[in-house]
DNA sequence: CGCTTTCAATACATTATTGTATTGAATACA
DNA sequence: TGTATTCAATACAATAATGTATTGAAAGCG
């Protein structure tokens, strides 16, 4: 903690930040999702991620050190907006008690296209084996959760209703079903989805 | 159909099989497994798998045309086991009508471990995006899935218990949050699983 | 036992990918 | 406008991975 800042090893947040550098920086990352969500972690060479964005390799290499850099960019993007969306869940609870995990698949459904959750389902398993980005990706997803719950507390709470599950058992089912979910649409667009199931959780 | 059998672009199961090129098979499948759940698909090369299989990459050559060719087989010989997982479940239905999902997924937690449960989610991932490899993953999900919805029919018809879903959306229900829950305890091994939930879907 | 066939190992040529060192253009700034 | 700085492009060296063609050993068979 009161370690000098490295010279070395640094990470990408270190750096000053001009307007033109942010920029590519974008570019990059929407490059790498580009990139991984049509070929996958596995396709995703530097050198395809530079094409896609418009660059070459000398413009990564600037801004990143590492592919695990890059990547911990794109999640640490990808927070961003996702405590947003959480806000505005947390801002309009939903006015029918029954509808309150409805709201909240539906909001996540509206928030996790098919696109972005085969990026993050790619991403999790990348995450899951490195050492620099799986910490960060864990916490991620535990900071979401924890908005989730507090959410619906909250919406709970305001009606004085009382959930039948613990709230953090229920929103693991809820992101677990969803996570499966979506999973089945990619492998099979035609089958129905179930939003029905939810309704039998919470009892009125 | 009625198309003569291709002598170009054969597949590895036209090869007669000889005992000694069965086993070298099953090592490289084996091997296989191992360098996916170690280090994700875009680790596995087949370098990588030769080695962990103990051949060289002649081997490999020898036995498969390709690494898409490869993934199949791993695929078949899964369906294999599952299948049989399937018959057990409908060999034995659990006594307690409230019991038949407990069981089923109690019964998937068991074939499925964290390792297999891995290596799917990996090849999962590139079924999704392979032409050749995608109808058969999807086949055998099916396949999958059917064998378990005859199993809970079969179970609650003896028992003379209506449900409360259709079945068939109970089973993708089940499956999303088996997948979903297995990969929270991928990630976060310390956390509660959450086998309950399902008590709440069947009414008794 | 000798011959044939099968199968994996080896050798090789080719291509992909990486990271670094250097160059040159654009931007900031005086 | 001229100079300094920032940043991406280019050039380069090194390594990894692929697929094929050939070789050699082991298993099958007469």
């Amino acid at each position: 903690m009161s370690e000098p800042r490295p010279t070395t090893d640094r990470t990408t947040s270190d750096r000053p930040t001009s307007a033109r550098r942010e920029a590519t920086r974008a570019r990059l990352l929407d490059g790498a999702r580009q990139v991984i969500a049509d070929q996958g972690v596995h396709g995703a060479s530097v050198e395809a991620i530079c094409e896609a964005a418009g660059f070459t390799r000398g413009a990564f290499y600037s801004n990143f050190t590492s592919r695990d850099d890059l990547v911990l960019a794109i999640i640490a993007d990808d927070r961003a907006r996702a405590l947003a969306e959480i806000e505005s869940v947390l801002a309009d609870p939903p006015d029918d008690p029954g509808e309150i995990v409805a709201a909240i698949q539906e909001r996540l459904a509206e928030f996790d296209s098919l696109r972005r959750h085969l990026v993050r389902t790619e991403l999790t398993l990348y995450a899951l084996r490195s050492p620099t980005v799986r910490p960060d990706f864990v916490r991620v997803r535990r900071e979401f959760r924890e908005g989730f719950r507090q959410a619906i507390d909250a919406a709970a709470a305001a009606k004085g209703l009382t959930l039948l599950l613990d709230t953090e058992l229920l929103v693991r089912a809820v992101e677990a079903l969803h996570d499966g979910a979506t999973m089945q649409s990619l492998l099979e667009p035609d089958a129905l989805p179930f939003g029905t199931i939810q309704q039998e959780v919470i009892p009125r």
